[in-house]
DNA sequence: GTGAAAGCGCTAACAG
DNA sequence: CTGTTAGCGCTTTCAC
């Protein structure tokens, strides 16, 4: 598995590693015969220059580190999209990472970024992590990051999220105006902050329009379809249950989904769901799921650039950028119980 | 950023850096008290050996790099998490790449993957790869490839796949048995060879249950659900519709499930449906969709074993090994017209 | 038991 | 214009 070096075609043209170097780098100080008889060698050789090698001189590796809890998370995946579209553009090569929610893994993950050199973190924290310091340890150092989604409030570096506040507001504010009177909220993981905000939208929603918020109607579920079918099936048992679901993310109204196909209630006129992501499967189900949509690839688009610009110009500490997208709710069967017309 | 080497160590303590270096490789002959002071203070600094020197050094870097078409995919995302699985344990390093099924960004990735050094490939190919000198100009250079699910024939060396043939068989005898009289063929793309071993165990399912095979039931889809929606809506207006479909994929039954409950046919009473490879979200449909099962964790298991085999024993060019995996029928609702009391 | 020196592949002063 | 030297961080002969 030899690979051709600086130094073979050096020898093989009776130059110096540096001539050859500074030819192939395209220096204009360099003899413009001289330049295309290596151009020309390096290219029938096939060389490609070590990445390696570079990495141990500059200290960089034009890799940019992405940590996100699951890439089986559409949501994610999307993200991921966004983020290499940008980077790609730039020269940067991404590197993905999961923590698969687990905290140890989420550091593991970090040191591994930092330790080889990866010019920047782009990270949606884990649901398991609730101490920073393996953050906060390399961001003090200088090493750039940028938070999206799940952001992190305790480290002043720019993140991008979506207004979780308004996007709960509009799904709950959408269940009132089809006539629910009972509105539950199955809600992510408790300290997640876009679990709270999504949540203050349900609960600022209900007490604009003169609703009670009743704390059996409030139950919290993981990101699972799975666990989320079987937490929700408490609700429908209820003696007073809900007529309307707020779902704080698209895998726990797919939880919810089942569950109520399963109890044999009809949707949405027994049950009106409103999920929150808007992920492509969404609009497969049966019926339809209503979901407020994320701009999710426009996300990783900006997470992307603010952390290129952050790599670009170092040690300026200019105030943090907070990118807050707006949300946008996608009304299907789901929730259609009066009929739109607009 | 100044990071801590071995020379900071070395200068602290009045040592060379050899001596360091064989301190922390806790090499026999070092005095005992030296390797105690050396071990302390590195601690204490919180030392981490610089990889990308390490694999200058040993044009190693105990990563190992997975192609994918789509991490969006959640069967790509499982065999994933089950190649981390091993690899973690095995100390290797998971770098994930996407090809998203574009023959271009394959080779870049091959490309990066080989110069970065990493210590080998595994690789599901996208679908628009038909030119395999990319794979075959490392391969011979002795670089470790283990093929998965999509797997290059041309290329001899381990792979991991399922028994797809074994697979559309039961799935069309299966909805043979259900009483379906026209059933149709929603195949993946046709020059995948996953996609032709599963449509001939489809023909020979036909052919064993002596029916005729139709040749505008079987038509052609890209694996995703919304062109299967667009694709499969031509074979519901057909006259003489059919009574079952069988599915190369998951994404291309959620299609097919989709068209079918907006074309107002009931599912399995008007059509029978079986999807291939059982996503958790088939489970979830309404009503749930029957699946082949592919074990996929499993797969990734097994091909990360079979990858860190060929890095840990190079040259040893032995018979390559093939293993193929049982796939199994999860019968559900769409496709259970006959109460099976079994 | 420990140090000095060379080298992985490449670039960047520093000389001519 | 081109060659020499040094060094990125680390391991590994080869000496002593």
């Amino acid at each position: 598995m030899k690979n051709i070096t600086i130094k073979d075609i050096a020898r093989e043209l009776n130059l110096s590693t540096s001539t050859v170097s500074r030819a192939l780098r395209d220096s204009t100080e360099i003899g413009a015969e001289t330049k295309k008889r290596v151009l020309e060698l390096a290219h029938r050789l096939d060389y490609n220059p070590n990445p390696v090698a570079l990495s141990l001189l500059s200290s960089q590796s034009n890799d940019i580190g992405v940590i996100v809890p699951e890439i089986a998370n559409p949501f994610f995946a999307i993200v991921i999209a966004g983020i290499e579209d940008v980077a790609f553009a730039q020269g940067y090569h991404v590197v993905i990472y999961q923590s698969h929610e687990d905290y140890e893994r989420e550091v593991l993950n970090v040191k591994h970024i930092y330790n080889r050199r990866k010019d920047g973190l782009l990270v949606s924290v884990a649901t398991t992590t609730t101490d920073y310091t393996h953050f906060k340890n390399i961001h003090e150092r200088g090493f750039p990051i940028v938070f999206f989604d799940r952001i992190c409030e305790e480290i002043d570096t720019h993140s991008v999220s979506v207004d979780d506040f308004e996007g709960g507001y509009k799904a709950t504010e959408h269940l009132i105006q089809q006539g629910c009177q009972r509105i539950a909220h199955v809600s992510g993981p408790d300290h997640l902050l876009i679990s709270r905000r999504r949540f203050q939208g349900y609960r600022a929603a209900l007490l604009d329009y003169g609703r009670p918020l009743l704390d059996d109607l409030v139950i919290s579920s993981p990101y699972s379809p799975a666990n989320a079918l079987e937490t929700v099936q408490l609700l429908l048992t209820m003696p007073n249950r809900p007529d309307g679901i707020f779902a704080s993310s698209d895998n726990i109204a797919i939880g919810c989904h089942a569950a109520i196909i399963a109890a044999g209630l009809r949707m949405p006129e027994d049950i009106a769901l409103v999920g929150f992501s808007d992920l492509p499967i969404a609009a497969m189900l049966n019926p339809p799921l209503s979901s407020v949509a994320q701009p999710a690839f426009e996300m990783g688009r900006s997470a992307a650039e603010l952390l290129i610009k952050l790599i670009r110009n170092p040690g300026e500490h200019g105030t943090s950028i907070n990118n807050t997208l707006k949300t946008k709710l996608m009304v299907r069967k789901s929730s259609m119980r009066v009929s739109e017309s607009n």
